[in-house]
DNA sequence: AACAATATTTACGTTAACGTAAATGGTATA
DNA sequence: TATACCATTTACGTTAACGTAAATATTGTT
């Protein structure tokens, strides 16, 4: 590790199994999201050499991956990053899809805090019947 | 609709293809899930009749799958509702696992924190865009 | 030079979550 | 009663996201 605890500073590249010790996936992941044009490193001759860029790339698509994305969606968010000079059009598209995608992740947002509510309240159950208490007479109410 | 606005008040059951219709899912994805054993709605004769509990879990389906977890995640979902009585080494487990997705879907919390300040910035660089405007000289920033 | 370790390419295999189509049966309506 | 309309069952088809295995090349080590 380096002086500022983060695995990859200091560091100009790195290998496809660095990458993938360090994220938990195997190089036949990585070498997918190449395939489907995710991923773009340069190569060594053979082999792939991955940049920082590389790196911050493989890192958004694991998160969208976390959110439960497909790949060809997360191609698109990663796509968002990259357009060209103006072109109106693509631009008013482009700025209808953000928005799409952050309805989406609002409604996210929302599932998931109605779900942590219902999962804290099992487990208050859980904790109470573990200790003889009984919040509720049993541990996931009545019928 | 009914008086209270909600199309499940004031009834009592309801038929597959109306399920359908209000969660916009086709029969064939409802009848997979009874066959992965989510839901286990009654049968008029040949035919699946619902309750308002079937229509719950269903909602709770639907919502696990927006949240990305497999069907197999949800229907252990489901199954934290349904534990019996005090089963001492059971609920040490359940609440164990109760944890975990607690865990995930923290995760999960941030994740969309973070990519939503990701969105909107892009989204206020499209609207700039679009208006002649121009807040980082390009829409997605520079290199 | 022989060997071990790692990377690459190619290609077939696998699982989840349905889609789609065919055959069958009850029901209501003209 | 003939027809139209759903619902059901059965079964094969499909897509996404990798897993796994085999053959080959490269590099470093003994």
């Amino acid at each position: 590790m380096s002086a500022d605890g983060t695995p990859a500073a200091g560091r100009r590249f790195f290998a496809i199994s660095e990458l993938a010790a360090e994220f938990d996936v195997t190089p036949r992941t990585i070498r997918f999201y190449e395939d489907k044009d995710l991923l773009h490193p340069r190569r060594a001759g053979r082999n792939r050499v991955y940049s920082h860029q590389d790196r911050a790339r493989l890192i958004l698509i694991l998160r969208g991956k976390r959110l439960g994305f497909s790949l060809a969606e997360i191609k698109r968010y990663l796509d968002f990053y990259k357009i060209g000079p103006d072109q109106t059009q693509q631009i008013a598209l482009l700025r209808d899809e953000v928005r799409a995608r952050i309805a989406k992740l609002e409604q996210q947002r929302t599932d998931i805090e109605q779900t942590l509510i219902e999962l804290r309240d099992i487990e208050a159950r859980t904790d109470a019947a573990l200790r003889g208490r009984d919040p509720d007479s049993t541990v996931a109410g009545r019928d």
